[in-house]
DNA sequence: TAAGTGTTTGACCTTTTGGTCAGTAAAGTT
DNA sequence: AACTTTACTGACCAAAAGGTCAAACACTTA
């Protein structure tokens, strides 16, 4: 890594700044989207100049990209390793687990990217082509092993993965709708647990699985 | 209605203007957003001069509001008259099947509902609130009908409602991903018929039913 | 300590934004 | 035809947008 490399004053403060204006960006555009954001705006909640926005990242643009970069180098598409000799049952709880709590506990970073799917995907677009799009073609091919050896119903492993993605997301792209139809401020701690039993229930039992009996960990 | 009690020119020429603006809104609010659409956009999409617009609509938030209050009033929650009566399978079949055909064919609408959403749903609160609430709340005792009766597995069903929004809308709000990911430019024929397929019979067999035999309309 | 390097920022610029308004055109009414 | 009312629009406006720039600053190194 070029950080190792020289670790003097200058350095800490510039990768200080940039954190500071690339979590205020993060929030601003998961909140309010890339239009509805404005450079003052991001100036302003990170506590710099605007023009010191514009030296660190060229453009808005850049800027919006920067942010994207980062996420992505955080976001862990999950299901790593997964084989045909795995139990399915058990791996695509703890994914449906997992993606529920991210959901619940973190929606920004899934706002941003809803947002950015929503606009036909400008920047994103890439990054689906050269990753996900691999990515999925791999968990696909272990879906279609589980079914060729019997082990799950035969449901397209494409439209299985969409399942889930969209089951799970939605409680974070939609809170807002999901809070005001049940009549909520906003989720608690049983909700989690609720959520995640009853997509669990549905999708496992839906492709011919059972839900693990040691649901913990 | 008082639309007919004065079918002269001028109010012939006030709709037909009114719906040429509200249509090229609609389209441009969907594809970009609220924020990312400007009056002169609408206006120059629509062939009328911006004051125009602004003559009809008061502001830009007006316009907003009338282009979701057309759809609105469009728009139909489907799922009527369902009793506890009725066949969960044929009618949950019928419905998923009737929000995928939406969401394949008209993903526009869906998605300005989704950026709604994501903003908070700034515009739809009120509509959530006196509209879906209680609709959703109908549906569920319905719901709630079935499990208590046997016809279906114990399953939350504001969840299982969620479960089949999501799905369903996945197909139209985040379209950009489902093609990158599936490397398709647009979705053919065959694809509502298999996303129909999958995802009816994971639900309805998620939740102890089966896909009614005949399928077919 | 002085030169060199990267950093910071207030002032400024152009373009676009949503919105106003006064004046004109086109009905409808008598 | 004369008059009233409604529909329409080009010209204009203040505010905010993204972005530039030159001068000031701070740290590192010779």
């Amino acid at each position: 890594m070029s950080t190792q490399t020289k670790p003097n004053k200058k350095e800490l403060t510039r990768v200080k700044n940039q954190t500071l204006i690339l979590d205020a960006a993060e929030q601003l555009f998961s909140q309010l989207g890339y239009d509805g954001t404005s450079m003052s705006m991001v100036a302003k909640e990170a506590g710099v100049p605007k023009a010191n926005i514009l030296y660190y990242f060229k453009s808005k643009d850049g800027l919006y990209e920067n942010v994207i970069d980062r996420i992505i180098a955080h976001w862990n598409l999950g299901l790593d390793n997964v084989t045909p000799e795995d139990d399915p049952a058990h791996v695509l709880y703890h994914y449906i687990k997992s993606k529920v709590i991210l959901a619940v506990s973190q929606p920004l970073q899934s706002r941003l990217f809803a947002s950015e799917i929503l606009r036909g995907a400008p920047y994103l677009q890439n990054y689906f082509r050269t990753n996900t799009r691999p990515w999925v073609k791999q968990k696909v091919d272990v879906f279609q092993a589980w079914i060729d050896a019997n082990k799950m119903d035969n449901v397209d492993p494409y439209h299985l993965l969409f399942t889930i993605w969209s089951t799970t997301q939605y409680y974070a792209d939609f809170q807002a709708e999901v809070l005001l139809v049940m009549n909520k401020l906003e989720y608690d701690e049983t909700d989690v647990a609720q959520i995640t039993q009853s997509i669990a229930h549905i999708i496992l039992k839906g492709i011919g699985l059972k839900i693990p009996e040691h649901s913990e960990a």
